[in-house]
DNA sequence: GTTCCTGCAAATAATTTGCATACCT
DNA sequence: AGGTATGCAAATTATTTGCAGGAAC
């Protein structure tokens, strides 16, 4: 795993600073996806001042810059999450835990040449999003 | 087509009224996604008086009634589609033109028994959602 | 007649922006 | 020093709610 945060802003030409180098190490740590807010929150105890504005600014800065991603949820908040695979991938999440696996197949790839010779539509990009219940939270649950 | 909209809102336990019918009979003649705002737009030439709030009340409760389908977009606004494939299914939308083809695949179905076989979860739901440039935008844009 | 629907105005709440000050390199 | 980052307060905007009057069944 990668954890030299302070290299990693360098090169999207953003400058290391501390909350920067928190809010990076906050994502990276869990493996669940989080809101602004849930960020700030963390925030607010490892810095005196911290303005949620700054909190929506840098996740939307990393995540143009690709080092997080944003999640599609149906109830239309954002959220962040912080992936480990670099290369193509997506996603299993809990609806329960939010916790996010990330899934080494792509039912798409395989089919979209074809996909596209047929229907003479260019494919730009796709999600594949599986919501569901984690095995941990299958104990207790549905 | 099904068009006996009567009979789709009375199976929803909701009341005919000239102004839900319309709102049927929009949505179900766009092969578009339309947001509240643009439904309203169509609802004021129809009707003298007709309030946002009406057609936000209305689609939602379509959609919650299955009439109806919520889109994910990645700008956060709400949009909805009318489907005419009743069975599971998934989309194709034009990042263009905002026209939205039903794909009769599905990639996830398939292996889902499998997939939670091997990693001890339950899949409740998933969305598949294809975006790209339809063959008539394809002649003009990228 | 009773229950559900709708318009209007007002509330809510997430996200964004402006700008003066402070900080990184 | 020079440009960027940040806090704070205020703006923006989509969506929701309360409630009184009106319409469907």
């Amino acid at each position: 795993m990668d954890t030299n945060y302070f290299q990693t802003l360098k090169e999207l030409n953003l400058k290391a600073t501390p909350k920067r180098l928190a809010i990076l190490e906050i994502m990276a740590l869990k493996p669940v996806y989080v809101s602004p807010e849930d960020v700030w929150q963390e925030m607010r105890m490892r810095f005196k001042t911290i303005g949620l504005p700054t909190v929506y600014r840098n996740l939307d800065e990393l995540a143009s810059g690709g080092v997080i991603t944003k999640i599609i949820n149906p109830d239309r908040q954002l959220y962040y999450f912080f992936c480990q695979k670099k290369h193509h991938h997506h996603h299993f999440i809990c609806v329960f835990c939010h916790r996010i696996e990330e899934l080494d197949f792509c039912a798409i790839r395989e089919m979209e040449t074809e996909f596209e010779r047929k229907t003479g539509s260019k494919i730009l990009s796709h999600i594949i999003q599986i919501n569901g219940c984690c095995k941990k939270c299958r104990k207790g649950n549905p």
